[in-house]
DNA sequence: AACCTTTCCTTGAATCTTCAAGCAAGTCCG
DNA sequence: CGGACTTGCTTGAAGATTCAAGGAAAGGTT
């Protein structure tokens, strides 16, 4: 059976519009900057990030992908890029001979401090300078209730009979 | 000269923090939706989206370029493989002989029609589902402010000695 | 006309992402 | 213990994106 969809009405189509473009525009934008002044692109970059406010300065692998939100796939090809530049290292696991660490080495933090100023000055020019810390409080709120129903282990609304 | 970084406040830190989770979980998320429903990500997607609703379901490569955000040079990458896919063909611009108009076939059409409502169903469960009208409307705001800072043609805020 | 610059678009190579497949170590269970 | 299943991660190929380079037509200048 199929029902009648639901089109999204006049505002909800200049939101979503919006959204498409911003989004769109501001990944790129993230992406160039970062690729010019890091030599990596906006994701990498979001990877060193985790591991320099890690614990001891490293990761499961797979605590890694599930903070940045990307798969274990893809996180292996990233992690191989990064150990070839020198700013991350694998490790073997202790406790678990299956897994493995990625642990950012000295190196990989010194780019960091290197390009974290520019990067933050990109973020805020583009997003923070331009909104009201009302507009801050309300984008975070709306992000997290997305981010909230797109966890690959959902809330469950969507399989309401597994709860 | 360099001065100190204004690094992010703790309610900045969370509310970027939640968009780079949300946007990236929901791109993620509509990508497969589509490459399982239509067979094509989400961009080539938007594209279909744009013909279709342009006059004559036709548009110059670079207008729709710039609707889409995205550089010519990927949009001819996509156009060549949505040709092969015979969902949109080329034609000569009759009025500008360096011009190419991008056209949405009939069969690329029958796609959107097909996928459309299953797509907006998608869009609503993760986005306008979750979120109150008041919350759209913000929402709305926000994108647009920020798309607009981030135009290839700024405002010039970046260059304020060029306004 | 000759020349220079800009605009429009494409191309190929390098890089990045996805997808399906697979290996090896851990866990469960009779 | 032995077998089946799960978890952690990697791999290679196919597809997508970026980047630098370039060709061809249009526009501007003298």
């Amino acid at each position: 059976m199929t029902t009648a969809p639901r089109w999204l009405s006049g505002e909800e189509q200049r939101t979503w519009r919006a959204y498409l473009q911003a989004t769109t525009l501001l990944e790129d934008h993230l992406d160039r900057q970062l690729q010019r002044d890091a030599g990596m692109p906006h994701v990498y970059y979001g990877l060193l990030v985790q591991l320099s406010q890690a614990p001891e300065r490293r990761l499961r692998m797979t605590e890694l992908a599930e903070t940045a939100k990307i798969t274990r796939s893809r996180l292996s090809h990233a992690v191989a890029r990064l150990e070839r530049n020198g700013w991350v290292r694998r490790e073997e696991c202790p406790s678990d001979r299956r897994g493995q660490n990625a642990v950012l080495t000295d190196e990989g933090y010194a780019v960091l401090e290197q390009t974290a100023p520019g990067h933050v000055a990109t973020v805020r020019q583009a997003m923070f300078d331009r909104l009201t810390p009302e507009q801050v409080r309300q984008l975070g709120e709306i992000m997290r209730v997305m981010a909230e129903g797109l966890q690959p282990t959902g809330t469950g609304a969507d399989l309401p009979w597994l709860r």
